[in-house]
DNA sequence: GACCATCAATTACGCGTGTAAAGGAAATGA
DNA sequence: TCATTTCCTTTACACGCGTAATTGATGGTC
């Protein structure tokens, strides 16, 4: 399990490509091209290293293909998201939240989510 | 306020700074070369690429330098965790906890923790 | 059937990064 | 003072990435 490793402006891809479920070459440089400020060429190109990483899969479709997520929005997810937690945060959730906190990044909507989130935790244990 | 970024392999060496508050190559080069299996050379070059950055400042000391760093671990964090509560997160702290609750990251003391943060936090308001 | 439009595939190119060796200068020991 | 050691400085080099243009193939259109 070698881990799909993608790159930024790639994952710009495969974020429209989540969205979508699945999409045409057209569609994913209609979703990401404009607001990305890219040409059309270039999502062409990191679709077809995504292709290359295993990152998509390519279907063919009459003259054009019709692209699918491999490497899922969750595992990217995971893998980032612990990785990040690992190398800023000693793997600790609380003080992350705590770091957030100080920045000022945590909402009246997240208090009470997290509120939530707690006593489910609590629930289930 | 353009923002000093540093990779991975520089950001090993600015921890090992930012532990020891200030040092000297040799200090650098101890800390993080055998760890992160890099030859003394890799060191050296990263912390001249850190200086021409301006993460850290020299000052001549006899034949050598020691070193301290001017972008300092706060800033670092809070760039950093930023970053990745922005592209993975839209920038809700709530569903990145919830996220780190599905991956079984949270452990008891963060719970804990966690209420104690959000109690403080009601207080606060 | 020749040509044009439309996709896709190939090639390009500079820059940062990881990784380090080679070259200089300065201090030290003989 | 000359060689040697010790730091620091320069140079190297492949690879991934951002960004794209160019070339190639395929299917309509006259």
């Amino acid at each position: 399990m070698a881990g799909i490793s993608i790159s930024e402006a790639e994952s710009e891809v495969m974020k429209a490509l989540w969205a979508a479920g699945e999409a045409t070459a057209e569609d994913l440089i209609a979703a990401v091209a404009g607001p990305q400020g890219w040409a059309e060429a270039t999502v062409r190109t990191l679709i077809n290293r995504l292709l290359t990483k295993g990152a998509l899969s390519a279907e063919r479709e009459g003259r054009r293909y019709r692209y699918r997520p491999v490497l899922t929005h969750e595992q990217w997810l995971v893998e980032q998201s612990s990785g990040v937690l690992e190398r800023l945060f000693g793997g600790r959730v609380a003080p992350l939240v705590a770091h957030f906190g100080e920045q000022g990044k945590l909402t009246r909507r997240d208090i009470e989510e997290l509120r939530k989130l707690i006593e489910d935790f609590d629930d289930g244990r």
